[in-house]
DNA sequence: AACCCGGGGGA
DNA sequence: TCCCCAGGGTT
């Protein structure tokens, strides 16, 4: 499938020129420093570029947490509050538990090669690969979504693309294209080639630099692939919780579970021994988590104040929470977003029913 | 190999 | 609505 010597010599032309002229300028191109190319490249997993920038996680984070040792160093709770929003918070646990491994373990030796990095937690093939390759110019190919994407096009594979067979295959034909004089630039360059010109829908193919190798083009293929299967329907389900006022306070509960653990959420109306029928529903929207879609019900007692000698939480002191939503800097624990906007909104409605509160 | 984990933004 | 994004870990 890889192209002989001279084509590839040709290709690597191509993208590297192009991605010279067209290439996009990130802080962590800027500085390519091991830390900083790691910290991307944990905020990007399944997570689009425009969010990691436009909302300010990477600067904000660099800011915090500076290097190996202010990482390793920082309170559970700083990190998760920095990543607040970005999703998949054991990202930021394995990345912090990577940077106390090489400032710790290592004594801030950081780890030389891919096979290297593939130890660290939370560091997996494509992670290796980009850090390796980016940052250290180890001659090392990624896969990524975008790559997939560019390949299937490019070879016009037409197999599913999500199975192991065709992630070793991306894999070998990655790590075989990969420009061994400009490795980095050269992983950087596909993927954001698939990023702006190899798009899922409406790809710009007489913009491509790579046009006039691409089998899928010249086959009429490029809309058809890459072949994906389908996902079954998200399981629908209900999630009733529960504000619950004190004065300025609301009630929240911290997650204890594994994956989860830190976050604050709502109470559920089960936890808070309510009655069905008992309180009023004041809000819903759906929100998306994993396989499910999940309508959120939210419920507030009949009068403005929730009255704890009345009926107080049945769960654990430590497990609960009172928050100010009102305090300037809003320095609550990390919130999970579903629950957040059910709180942003809840202040929202009480603005316009009690304009002169706050 | 299948399943789990968040959240958002574009089409 | 659906798709899928610079994936990785666990079972």
């Amino acid at each position: 499938m890889v192209p002989d010597k001279e084509t590839l010599n040709s290709l690597r032309e191509a993208l590297l020129l192009w991605f010279d002229g067209e290439g996009r300028r990130y802080p962590w191109r800027d500085d390519r420093s091991p830390y900083s190319v790691l910290v991307s490249e944990f905020m990007l997993q399944q997570t689009r570029i425009a969010t990691v920038l436009d909302r300010g996680y990477y600067t904000n984070w660099m800011r915090a947490f500076p290097d190996w040792d202010a990482l390793a160093q920082a309170p559970e709770p700083d990190i998760l509050k920095a990543w607040e929003g970005l999703g998949y918070y054991n990202r930021a646990r394995n990345l912090q538990k990577t940077a106390q491994v090489i400032s710790g373990e290592r004594d801030g030796i950081v780890p030389k090669c891919r096979a290297e990095w593939l130890q660290m937690p939370g560091v997996g093939a494509y992670t290796a690969a980009a850090v390796a390759s980016i940052a250290m110019g180890e001659t090392c190919g990624v896969v990524d979504g975008n790559v997939e994407r560019v390949f299937a096009r490019f070879f016009s594979y037409d197999q599913p693309i999500a199975t192991p067979a065709s992630k070793k295959l991306f894999q070998d034909i990655s790590d075989q294209l990969v420009c061994p004089a400009r490795p980095g630039d050269w992983n950087a360059a596909i993927m954001e080639l698939g990023q702006f010109v190899c798009t899922r829908s409406k790809p710009r193919c007489s913009d491509c630099p790579l046009q006039g190798g691409c089998q899928a083009l010249r086959r009429g293929e490029v809309e058809r692939l890459p072949v994906k299967i389908k996902k079954p329907a998200p399981e629908r389900k209900r999630e009733q919780v529960g504000l619950c006022r004190k004065g300025n306070l609301v009630l929240f509960v911290k997650e204890t579970s594994s994956r989860r653990k830190g976050l604050l959420r709502l109470p559920s109306l089960e936890e808070l021994g309510i009655a069905e029928g008992t309180w009023v529903q004041v809000d819903h929207f759906d929100y998306a988590i994993t396989k499910y879609k999940v309508d959120l019900e939210v419920f507030c007692q009949g009068t403005r104040e929730y009255d704890p000698s009345v009926n107080e939480p049945p769960f654990d002191q430590e497990e609960q929470c009172w928050i100010d939503p009102f305090q300037a800097g809003r320095d609550w624990p990390a919130m999970g977003a579903p629950y957040k906007k059910a709180l942003l909104r809840h202040l929202e409605r009480q603005q316009e029913m009690f304009p002169d509160i706050r």
